[in-house]
DNA sequence: ATGCCGCGGCGCCCGCGA
């Protein structure tokens, strides 16, 4: 079973890339972030017709999530528990059923949190801990469960070309890297890293100051992996081909293959 | 310190992203 993860920064913008990376890579689960549209503008009949099965959680502008999946989509939740208020389209959960039961999938857009001094990083550092307490109850379902998504964290120097551009931003600062590891913690693997130890990998480039063009990327995109999927875990890559496409998006494919069958 | 670039929208500037 293949499951990847895309911030697309719109979908309506992005749909031709999407339709040639699904032809080309042929991922069985998709999780997408930022569609940045309403679910009835989202392009769903395009992407049925290749073949897909689509749950979105929507938001005007702003926002946006999607699951894709060639299997049925069952148990479709939206919204992270522990905040009524929050209205912010940024979580999406599904489940698929499989030879060994159920996988389940999260399409996550954790909260940016720039700049610092403003409600926005109380509000990223909130919804983190709120996150941390959902994984943990999901956690004890024992299922494989993978937490997809663009989470606007650096989780280490070797995540980023320039360390130093990071160290007083949303993105890096220690509270945030704290409560990632807090996640880890629980007991979920960063697939990435446990395929690959070296620095130099990247899956955001800025589309300003040429940041693809001089590489200085991060990687701030991750498949979180319970213990029952990282047992199965059978590699993880970053499709970094995608960033050098005409009118790319800034992140880039990440995608891991489990040793599941449905 | 800010913009760089790209996106959406009660659009021709603005907020937002990272």
């Amino acid at each position: 079973m293949r499951i990847a993860t895309w911030n697309v920064n719109s979908i309506r913008q992005r749909l031709p890339h999407l339709l040639r990376w699904l032809a080309a890579v042929e991922p069985d689960i998709v999780c997408l972030q930022e569609i940045k549209c309403l679910d009835d503008v989202f392009p769903r009949l395009e992407i049925e017709a290749a073949g897909y099965n689509v749950a979105t959680h929507g938001q005007k502008t702003f926002n946006g999530v999607a699951i894709l999946s060639r299997y049925p989509l069952e148990e479709v939740t939206a919204r992270l528990p522990g905040d009524e208020t929050d209205d912010q389209s940024r979580f999406l959960e599904a489940a698929v059923s499989t030879k060994q039961g159920v996988v389940r999938v999260a399409s996550i857009y954790l909260p940016n949190g720039n700049p610092v001094d403003t409600p926005k990083y109380p509000y990223k550092l909130g919804w983190m801990e709120r996150l941390i307490a959902h994984a943990k109850a999901r956690l004890a379902l024992e299922e494989p469960l993978i937490l997809a998504g663009d989470y606007n964290v650096i989780p280490a120097a070797a995540d980023a070309k320039t360390p130093a551009n990071w160290v007083n931003d949303a993105l890096f600062l220690l509270e945030t890297r704290a409560r990632f590891r807090e996640l880890l913690g629980l007991g979920f693997t960063d697939a990435f890293r446990a395929c690959e130890t070296a620095p130099g990998h990247y899956s955001f480039w800025d589309y300003q100051g040429g940041g693809w063009q001089r590489n200085e990327g991060i990687r701030i995109d991750h498949l979180l992996l319970s213990p029952q999927a990282a047992s199965k875990l059978k590699g993880c890559v970053i499709d970094k081909a995608v960033r050098a496409e005409e009118k790319a998006s800034d992140h880039v494919p990440v995608r891991c293959d489990l040793a599941i069958e449905v």
